[in-house]
This record gives C-alpha cells, structure tokens and sequence, in this order.
DNA sequence: AAGAGCATGTAACCTGTTACATGATTAT
DNA sequence: ATAATCATGTAACAGGTTACATGCTCTT
C-alpha cells in the first residue's frame, strides 16, 4: 500500500484538497504514515488521471487554485480490492536502535542526548495523540480508534522500556546518585 | 544511517562477508532494519572504495570469492562521526495500520485474516528474540542488549492490544461466543 | 531427487525526499 | 515586522527492492 492507496481511502471520508490530506498525514497517520507534498500531489494527479478521482478547481484570489478531489465508483472499487491484501506489512526502520547497537562505540553524553531525544520524540506523539482525542473521536470509524489507541499501547511502551532500561547503557551521574 | 553505516558498525565486531552480514540483519537488526543483498553488496564496494574497509579475497572451489572486509581506522572514524548524530529516527511504516483505518470498507473475514496475519508476524518475531537469547547474550554489548529488549517490549505490547482490542473490529462469532 | 545453504553481483525499477519556485493573507 | 497558514507543483536526487545471473555442496 503506497501514497496513492492512502490517499483514495482518506478520500472515502469526503472531497478534499492535496493539502487537506498533508494535514491528515500529520495528524492521525503521523505515527505510522510519513508523506510530503512531494508524494501525495503527484499520486493525486495519478489517481485522477486513471480516473479513481474526479478533480473540481476552485478559483481563489491571490492563491492557486484549490484543487478538490472526489473518490469515484471505480476508486472505491480500486481501493475495496487493495484493503483485500491480508499480509499488510508493517516496517519499522530505526536509526535510533541502530545507534543504540553501537552504544559501546559512543562517549556518555551522546548516548544520554540520543535517548533524551527519542523520549522527547515519543511525548510529542502522546501529545498529539491528546490533541486528537480533545478535536472528538465520537464520529470516528472504529478502525480510526483501533488505530489510535494502538499508537498510544506502542508509544507508551517505548517511554517505560527506555526510563527503565536507559541504565544499562548509561552510568547514573553522582548528583543524581546523592539525590535519590 | 543508511545501509553503509550499519554494515560499518557490524564490522567493529569483526571481519566479516556481505553474505555474513546479511545474517545479522535477518537475526538481530531484523525488527528494526532491513536489507537486503541488493544493498548490501554495493555498499561494501563503495565503503572500499572510499577506504573505509579492506577487502581480503579467498579464494573458493565452486563458489565465488568469499570477500571477508575488515574495518580501517578510517572507517572506525566515520562511524563514530556518524554516531554523534544524536537525533537519528526511529520510522514506522505500516500498512497494517492504513488497512485498519479503513475496516469500515473491509468485509468481516477479511479483518479477522489481517488481525490474525499480524499476530501471526508478531509470534515469529518473538520466537526469533527466543533463539538470538537460547544462543547465548553473554558476551554482547549493552546496546545489543538494549535494542533486544526493545523489540521484546514492543512485540509484546503490540500483541496484547490486538488481542485486547480487536473486538473493536470484528464481532466475536456465535461459536466461541457459546464457548466463552 | 529436491531443497537449503553457501556466495557474489548487476541493472532496471519503484518510491519517496529535498530543494526550488511562487505569492497572498492572517495572526502575533 | 515576522511568522504561520493557505495552496500548488516540478525536477533532481537518493535509496532501496526485485529480478536476474551463476553454480557447487550438503542434507533430507
């Protein structure tokens, strides 16, 4: 499942522009789906070409025009016959873990920078994921909630493993030491 | 970090082949980085090239050449530059989860066959974790033990979500409702 | 006899990323 | 004033995947 497929299954939801869709991909796909303008207007230009969306453009002043798309019968079909792949994948490429491989290689400081930065990275995400729940979740499918809540079990996990388990790869300084 | 610098770090542990670290990225770096020979190969010929590694060629009856490489200092030098980058990435991109938003448009069935897929992927992981531990940790870094727990911690927590949460997704059957 | 493992490599392809190009409006 | 938001798009580039090409040995 590439851009495109994303893409017609967002467009299930209602018409919306490529730049709609940038923000879904910053919202609710952000822990899991990752894509630019650089992907998701080409696949727009693909999907409508081959006819899996229609294109309404409306004139703005100063602005280009707002490019609104629409799913087509043969879209859904597209797509109702891509959601029957049952051995959906799910990659995770790390450079995180990769480094922490190397953690022997690494002075103190660096690795406790890396660390404080992946953590910093996951509360972002747990923030959004509040800021979603607060926007209201009632009308969302469930498969949105699943998904959701699944980014929060995978997240929360990660926190605890890393506070728990950053001891093995650093010293705990004196201060910290003396103060507990 | 791409390819080469993990194939780089790999070779702190020792000389190694292409072939030796493909191994590696199918056993220990399996749940986080993937490559294949298409990458492999072609990044030890460029870390050669650019002196990085030297190659040993020994010479086989019926087989190619088995090329063992050898870290430089030079290369030991990169690779530390390489791990000052205190803010490397940790990427998801899943398929699985795109599907699941979209469950409202799948058939029933089908649901059930991506969930059990997914279980099923997760169950392989961990069993992989079970014999990486069987074979003996004694010896390894702190960070690969780390990275080990890591994905232990993970796999465990994305399973007990889909099993806890997929009745969100599916309805139970009459039969194992009769049986429960 | 068949299949897995050993062992290397290339070329075409696919996909996505980054940088560039443009420019008005609105909020701070 | 400055930054953010709205709004689209392309071209060059980077990186990895897949299929192809070769062929012996050991295990079942």
């Amino acid at each position: 499942m590439d851009v495109k497929t994303v893409c017609l299954g967002m467009l299930t939801d209602g018409p919306a522009s490529g730049y709609d869709l940038k923000k879904e991909f910053e919202s609710t796909f952000a822990h899991f789906f990752a894509a630019g303008y650089g992907s998701i207007y080409p696949a727009l230009s693909r999907l409508s070409e081959d006819g899996l969306l229609t294109c309404e453009e409306i004139p703005q002043e100063g602005k280009p025009d707002r490019k609104v798309y629409c799913i087509t019968d043969e879209g859904r079909q597209v797509l109702r016959d891509a959601l029957k792949n049952t051995k959906p994948c799910h990659k995770i490429r790390s450079e995180f873990l990769a480094t922490m491989c190397f953690a022997h290689l690494m002075e103190q400081e660096d690795i406790q920078a890396v660390l404080d930065h992946r953590l910093g990275d996951i509360a972002k995400y747990q923030e959004l994921f509040r800021s979603i729940e607060q926007d209201g979740l009632c009308d969302w499918p469930q498969g949105a909630k699943f998904v959701l809540g699944f980014g929060k079990a995978v997240a929360r996990a990660m926190e605890n493993y890393i506070q728990e388990n950053r001891h093995m790869l650093v010293e705990e300084s004196a201060t910290e030491a003396a103060v507990g």
